[in-house]
DNA sequence: TAGTGGTCTAGACCACACG
DNA sequence: GTGTGGTCTAGACCACTAC
């Protein structure tokens, strides 16, 4: 295990210290010199190595956090990401968090943090087809579990009719599940999916670093007669889920085509 | 526009001068006290301001950029990010990334980075189904402009057979548009979506800062025969880019459902 | 030339983990 | 207590932008 240090005169020209620094542990990352959860010499130690301030070592460690590569411990030391991935179907009934889990061999779990009745904001009316602008429906807030790791936050607005004789079970289980088994069966839904930095709001909810990437499904899913019976997002960790599709295109549509150059 | 001093004593127990500072500067962000695209007070003025070294304010500011909300530019100042999101859809054929932009009222444009014979890496060949584990396949790079601003690296795996007749096309335009003009009709895909923190390489080629969420949109085409066409992964900037879908369930799968609690 | 953000230093003190 | 990462300071110099 050897290291360059670079001070004064860097081989590649005008790069900045601490990226030199960052990247050559990157290197070392990835070719498997530190396992994943195996821990980093210390900033001191680091500092010593390569002949730099502490400063200029935790700028080339904030480096690596960035990128996904490592995380910090306060008291304890600087450890190298251990990678996962659970994969979420779009193509089959799309919110059954809980047997995707456990077909991958994670045991779920949810913790709930917020069920209660409040006015729908202009845009959950819309999507839930509310007939008042303003009419009252249950705001839900969890979290999901994968092996007591904290892997996504979801968000969901229920119309009154739906939610309350569901309250109980909807308080304690993953949301599809229970609408399945309260007999609200859901036959389409309406999907985006994007990605955002974590604020310090969610980093704190899912156990990142502020700034991870974090997957949003967005959803409003539909009975047999489009009715909408449920809106919200999943906020989920991108380093432990990924969610697939299958697509057929019987009919390409050559006039949306022609529009292109 | 006032702003609170917070040294010494602060109010909220504990909590860090940058992140009082960079959770202050938020909220007049989100606010619209600074507008998108305007600037705010140099790292020097904001160090006056709240009476903190100029080290701190950088903490704050870096806050800011992991969140998304400011971007730097060396000699020139702090600037509000700018929105704006273009949706692709799933559901409809999927490559269509120029006739997406142009519905969208942006300008679409492709810089070729690569276009190369190479051998097949394991999975490409699996993915590809290559007969030989070696074969020889084109290995595509191009950047995805929207009105100048680059949003996604592509990279593109054809086989020698449907690469070679359409070189000079390929190397200029969209992948699918191309495809479609020579006559090679895409009738399906398996695609997943996964997001990933930008690395030194994809922030200097997206333009983006170090660790900022990208939507990575894995795909393999088929034809009608279900022979692999091409496979390959968008790797697009997610404050520019979402991706949307429509589900349907006509037969909700009751034996998944009996494998959950 | 003046103003901006980028890099880097040396050093202090705090909060947390572990034995 | 010792060692770890987290916060914060004061100050220097560099690179880039604009006038």
């Amino acid at each position: 295990m050897t290291f360059f240090m670079v001070p004064s005169e860097q081989l590649s020209d005008r790069q900045p210290l601490h990226v030199a620094i960052s990247e050559q542990l990157k290197q070392k990352i990835e070719a498997g010199e530190y396992e994943p959860g195996s821990r980093l010499p210390s900033e001191f130690d680091l500092g010593a190595i390569f002949g730099v301030s502490r400063t200029t070592v935790r700028k080339a460690i904030t480096n690596l956090i960035q990128q996904g590569l490592v995380t910090t411990q306060q008291g304890k030391g600087i450890f190298v990401t251990e990678k996962h991935k659970i994969s979420f179907s779009m193509s089959n009934p799309l919110m059954y968090f809980d047997a995707a889990l456990k077909q991958q061999g994670f045991v779920g779990s949810v913790q709930s943090l917020r069920f209660q009745l409040t006015k729908a904001s202009p845009e959950v009316a819309r999507k839930l087809q509310l007939p008042q602008p303003l009419a009252q429906i249950y705001w839900q807030e969890k979290i999901y579990y994968a092996n007591d790791t904290p892997i996504a936050l979801d968000i969901t607005y229920y119309p009154q009719a739906i939610a309350e004789p569901l309250a109980a079970d909807l308080q304690q289980g993953f949301t599809y599940s229970t609408l399945v088994k309260g007999n609200v069966l859901l036959n389409g839904a309406k999907v985006s999916l994007e990605s955002v930095p974590a604020t310090y709001e969610l980093s704190e909810y899912l156990a990142v670093p502020l700034g991870m990437p974090l997957l949003v499904f967005n959803y409003v899913a539909y009975q047999s007669d489009r009715q909408p019976v449920v809106c919200g997002k999943t906020l989920s960790r991108s380093d432990w889920t990924c969610y697939t599709a299958e697509i057929d295109v019987d009919q390409p549509d050559l006039n949306f085509l022609g529009e292109s150059r």
